[in-house]
RNA sequence: GCCCCGGUGGCGAAAUCGGUAGACGCAACGGACUUAAAAUCCGUCGGCUGCAAGGCUGUGCCGGUUCGAGUCCGGCCCGGGGCACCA
């Protein structure tokens, strides 16, 4: 948005400052900026050799899907990685830091079908857009790396990894009951299900029978779990959530057998699997999944059961159904056996909260101590007997009645199980399942195998062939790549490569007969799993240079946002993983260290018909103590909607290119870095940047001036030296813990400093050196200008980070408050270090103090060295 | 329902080891400069109270630990995020 009266009249160009002389023009980014990029980008100085001897340091942001417009919270967080990228080249690391594009995917398709252009082409179109953006940033990045993953020479070495892993068994196909979203008209994955609807599309999503491609993510489960705790440098917060989403349990698989006359199918009894093996002897019944084999048997045969399936299958996925999950359940007639006292028998159900794809598809009911068990028996009336006592309870009198009985306790009414806590009853039963038999103790996932496949057109080929002789067969790989065809129809919804009138018809590599090419492509979340490993030789033959990715992974730092903590993290480790058991790589992880930034938000406007409005269309005013928005050109009503996370699709995205032409890159970088810390959200606004243009005027300032030579002052020398060392420390710290927002303020707080140092002399030489050098990674075109200015040999962005002197950091005497009775009452000053006794004799002797203890005991004197100082008095 | 994370001036926030609460910035107000405006510079800026020095109070609420609590502990309220028939 622009600010108000800067349109008109440029700020850099509106008046000579008064500093120091009559007339001197102010700091004009426009003229600078270009400049200083275009001597970057002659020296090539942000390249990174893949062979050096100084240490490696790989920092990346999660790459952008090419939407075709860069928003401020795209700057924000590329300016974060270009702060970390700066601040580690300039203490010697050889830093990589390269950018690419996301750029298969859905939104390509949607403009094709809208406005019939090609989605290379509109892709492409956008890229070369959003680079020249970034670009203008003045980002530090390695553009000789760049990758689109839309790129032939991209995914086809994708390709090429996919089927080794398939060889290897990692990925296969299997008949399923799959999420489809009807508007996108394509299969998803679970974890992009979210509330029972498309992550992208929002529509509920149907659950179809379809043949499906996966990746076995469940054979690394346990890994992905345990190396979780090797991630030092990850938030704790996104570790557990891929923890729950793994959602490891121990317990015990075990058999039912048959009552009876056993029916079709039936004769093996039925498994289960529990948590609870100490709630046995409180099993009342067995409950089998909708989707279960026995159900699919007894259903053929018995049309009740089919139609009870059908009404459990209907919805079951959408949000209205989930939140008043009712209990539904389908008494088969069948009987089995308890595993433990076998003239003992257990009626078998059908029940609708019975997931199929958890455990064994079938589970024994212990209404007393499972909350969905008791909601079922109280329902259907069957029985309700407590065998975990709680610990005061009295097991004559013990009854549960609404709610299930939870925690631990000891267990009753168990014959052999008696007595024990819950725990020992546990390994109890599964010994005695063991030596029955009938049953072992088994480890269960949450996590279930990725479903990789897409039927969309815009997206990387399947590289196998479906041939009528040999079957499904891989592409050999030197035909690879498959190439996606020119001219896809995307005019009408569904999978568009299945439509293309010949793409499909092949030769079988096997037989040499008619084929045809398998449709379906690969879900993005796979393009995105490995992109950090072509970066590192986006030209190798090998889709990875192991070598050079042996120097370079894991990347040591990578910054992204929260909302990828589960599904593009997850699969990336998998990936990663799958890739070093296959010997193309050696990391076990691909990030050592991730930062998960805070989105940028802001409010959402739409017309009265529903349609989304940018920001720069609504004007704001206020009313009656009411914010009311119109539409700048006609004046009609908008709806102001929540705030949100910046977004093209509710076009609630602010540019940073206005914000850039007004008071150029560096302020905007200042701006987006200012005030908020990096790991939380924030609601934009364009306030800050008043103040980042500011800090970037008085920088220049400081340099611009005519120095004022006056003979030195050895105590205001001192005094300067030590605040360009506590400047250089306390910047230095700030950076390094993530707090870039508090570096901003230091330098605020440095630059008011020199104000007041206008003298020559080394100490103000000195103090300009380290500031430029301080100020590079937030604003490195003004930091190139100071560092030309001073006359430094050589660019800022290649000079040393400064170092500080420890003794000059700190204050040699400090001001200690001192409290009486812990309430502030004065303070004094000692000589930093001063030991206990020296401060308490400088607090004794000083009479306001000790005005404040007349008539008061001292009791005890408290001094926390360099701190304060506190009397206990009475 | 369960699991995380937050709540500090008019606003964004700082205080990261239990030790001066509000650094730094924005806005506002007062002043300087200017024919004037903008820009720039200097200053004030949690609340109550006082002529002033100062005093009292204050980090969502209630209680606790401590010489001392924004920070630690217990209970609650509010906001945000994640998971949600996972047996």
């Amino acid at each position: 948005m622009p600010a108000r009266g800067l349109l008109s009249s440029s700020p850099w160009t509106s008046g000579p400052s008064r500093r120091n002389k009559a007339a001197m023009p102010r700091y004009n980014p426009r003229e600078v900026e270009p400049r200083w990029r275009e001597a970057w980008a002659r020296a090539d100085v942000f390249r990174a050799e893949n062979v050096s001897d100084k240490p490696k340091y790989y920092v990346m942001e999660m790459f952008p899907y090419p939407s075709g417009k860069l928003h401020v919270g795209h700057t924000r967080n590329y300016a974060m990685g270009d702060v970390v990228a700066r601040f580690k080249r300039a203490q010697g690391f050889n830093v990589l830091h390269p950018m690419g594009w996301d750029a298969f995917g859905l939104p390509a398709e949607n403009a094709a079908a809208e406005r019939g252009v090609d989605p290379a082409a509109w892709t492409q179109d956008n890229i070369d857009t959003m680079r020249a953006e970034l670009q203008r940033l003045g980002l530090s990045l390695d553009w000789s790396r760049e990758v689109a993953t839309c790129d032939p020479a991209y995914y086809g070495k994708q390709q090429a990894w996919f089927l080794r892993l398939w060889k290897k068994g990692l990925v296969y196909r299997k008949e399923g009951l799959v999420n489809w979203d009807p508007v996108d008209m394509t299969v998803l994955a679970n974890e992009q299900v979210i509330d029972g609807r498309g992550w992208r599309s929002g529509a509920v999503v149907e659950r179809r029978k379809l043949t499906q491609w996966f990746m076995r993510i469940t054979d690394y489960a346990d890994e992905l779990l345990e190396s979780l705790k090797t991630l030092d440098r990850w938030p704790d917060k996104v570790k557990l959530m891929q923890e729950n989403w793994i959602g490891k349990s121990r317990g015990l698989r075990l058999t039912f057998p048959s009552a009876g006359d056993a029916a079709l199918g039936f004769e093996d009894g039925i498994t289960v699997y529990t948590t609870r093996p100490d709630t046995l002897f409180g099993a009342s019944f067995i409950a089998l999944s909708p989707d279960h084999p026995l159900t699919e048997i007894l259903a053929a045969r018995d049309g009740r059961v089919a139609d009870f399936v059908a009404r459990c299958r209907k919805g079951g996925v959408s949000e209205a159904e989930i939140e008043t999950a009712e209990k539904l359940g389908f008494d088969t007639g069948l009987s089995v056996e308890h595993p433990f006292d076998r003239t003992w028998t257990l009626p078998v159900w059908i029940a609708n909260f019975v997931l199929m794809d958890y455990g064994t598809g079938a589970i024994f009911g212990c209404p007393a101590h499972d909350q969905r068990d008791l909601d079922f028996a109280r329902k259907y009336g069957l029985p309700v007997k407590p065998v975990v006592l709680p610990p005061d309870a009295d097991p004559a009198t013990f009854r549960v009645g609404a709610e299930a009985y939870v925690e631990g306790g000891r267990i009753y009414n168990s014959r052999f199980m008696d007595g024990l806590e819950v725990e020992a009853a546990k390994a109890a039963a599964i010994d005695k399942a063991e030596g029955l038999g009938l049953g072992e103790g088994a480890t269960v996932y949450r996590l279930r195998d990725w479903g990789i496949a897409r039927q969309r057109g815009w997206g990387c080929p399947i590289p196998v062939t479906h041939c009528a002789k040999c079957g499904v067969v891989a592409v050999p790989e030197k035909d690879l790549p498959v190439k996606l065809p020119e001219g896809m129809d995307f005019s009408r919804p569904g999978n568009a490569l299945e439509r293309h009138p010949t793409w499909k018809e092949t030769r079988c590599p096997e037989c040499g007969g008619p084929a045809t090419r398998e449709t379906d492509t690969l879900d993005t979340f796979v393009d995105s799993s490995w992109y950090f490993d072509r970066y590192i030789n986006p030209q190798a033959d090998e889709p990875i240079d192991k070598e050079a990715a042996d120097y370079w992974l894991p990347v040591d730092q990578y910054i992204g946002g929260i909302e990828h903590a589960v599904l593009h993290l997850l699969y990336a480790r998998f990936i990663t993983k799958a890739l070093r058991d296959e010997g193309m790589l050696s990391a076990d992880e691909p990030f050592a260290g991730l930062f998960t930034q805070g989105m940028v938000t802001h409010e959402t406007y739409r017309r009265q018909s529903g349609e989304w409005l940018e920001p720069g269309e609504v004007e704001i005013s206020s009313e009656g103590g009411h914010r009311r928005a119109r539409l700048r050109a006609t004046g009609e009503a908008v709806v102001i909607g929540d705030v949100e996370k910046m977004s093209k699709s509710k076009r609630n995205v602010v540019s940073p290119a206005d914000m850039a032409d007004t008071y150029g890159v560096d302020a905007a970088r200042l701006c987006v870095l200012s005030d908020s810390p990096p790991e939380r959200d924030v609601q934009w606004t364009a306030a800050g940047v008043e103040g980042a243009w500011r800090l970037v005027q008085r920088v220049w300032a400081e340099y611009d001036a005519e120095p004022v030579i006056e003979p030195l002052d050895v105590k205001r020398e001192l005094e300067l030296r030590r605040a360009t060392h506590r400047a250089i420390k306390a910047v230095t710290d700030a950076i390094e813990g993530w707090r870039f927002n508090s570096a901003i303020a230091r330098l605020h707080e440095f630059v008011g400093v020199l104000r007041r140092f206008p003298e020559g002399g080394l100490a103000r030489r000195e103090a300009l050196s380290a500031l430029a050098r301080l100020v590079s990674p937030f604003a490195p075109h003004l930091a190139e200008e100071c560092w030309a200015r001073l006359g430094e040999p050589g660019l800022c962005a290649t000079a040393e980070w400064p170092q500080y002197d420890a003794k000059l950091a700190e204050d040699e005497e400090r001001v200690l408050p001192v409290q009486v009775n812990g309430k502030r009452r004065g303070e004094i000053r000692a000589a930093a270090g001063a030991s206990e006794a020296e401060v308490e004799k400088i607090v004794m002797g000083d009479p306001e103090i000790a005005r404040r203890l007349e008539g008061l005991q001292v009791r005890k004197v408290i001094v926390v060295k360099d701190r304060i100082v506190n009397i206990v008095a009475a």
